[in-house]
DNA sequence: CGGAAGGTACGATGCATGTCAAACTTTGAT
DNA sequence: ATCAAAGTTTGACATGCATCGTACCTTCCG
């Protein structure tokens, strides 16, 4: 029952426990307009989305980047499926440590 | 009728039209721990504070270089009352435009 | 008229972070 | 066993922004 374990660098990478997350943590996540529209779209999807398949104006090692503070700011969880490293908004979750926060934030209509 | 007009530097900022604003600039006034602490305490209070009445943990330019942005932002309005500069939370304005926000962001037991 | 209180304006500075290219890894298909 | 697909890692770089000190400006008070 126990996660397969590897050697060396786990591919599995770490998700934080929301109730550790500040939001100060939460807000520098979110400023940014590339991982806001990650965001969105997997809000909006309403299932999980592989990396390649969320359009952004930014190189791969730059999503990178963006999808591992997501992850650091618990706002989604990252697993492989094959090739593809999958991403799930934790909606409930973040819901329940900031309440309405998600809501208010994807309900605007953004004028840029 | 119309607000008294002088010669020069207006002593009256200008304030945005909420309207106006993006949800990308309202974040980037929110992300700041020290802004957010002047929201808080103008929404706690539910009155008008002067500058110096909020106390903040930075140097006196530092500080107004926070309050203009948060006005920038919508977030505030000032206003002269002697040599006091008064800030006045844009509580409902801003609540049309961003609903559930502020609310959402206030209602954070911080943890850093 | 001073002088003090309360802020503002202006540079200068230092750190944070968004960005990319290049090399590498893991998995899946041929 | 190769090769391609999808990301990751690392290092370098540039820009932005929070911060401060100093000088300045308004207003009030004696």
């Amino acid at each position: 029952m126990a996660a397969p374990r590897r050697s060396g660098r786990e591919r599995v990478p770490p998700h934080p426990d929301i109730q550790t997350i500040s939001l100060q943590q939460v807000l520098e996540a979110l400023v940014d307009p590339v991982r806001r529209r990650i965001v969105s779209e997997l809000y909006a999807a309403r299932q999980d989305l592989a990396c390649g398949t969320i359009e952004l104006p930014v190189s791969k090692s730059t999503a990178t980047h963006h999808f591992h503070v997501l992850r650091e700011a618990g706002l989604i969880r990252q697993y492989y499926l094959g090739t593809s490293r999958m991403n799930a908004l934790r909606r409930d979750e973040f819901d329940e440590a900031f309440p309405g926060l998600l809501s208010a934030l994807v309900a605007v209509r953004d004028r840029g």
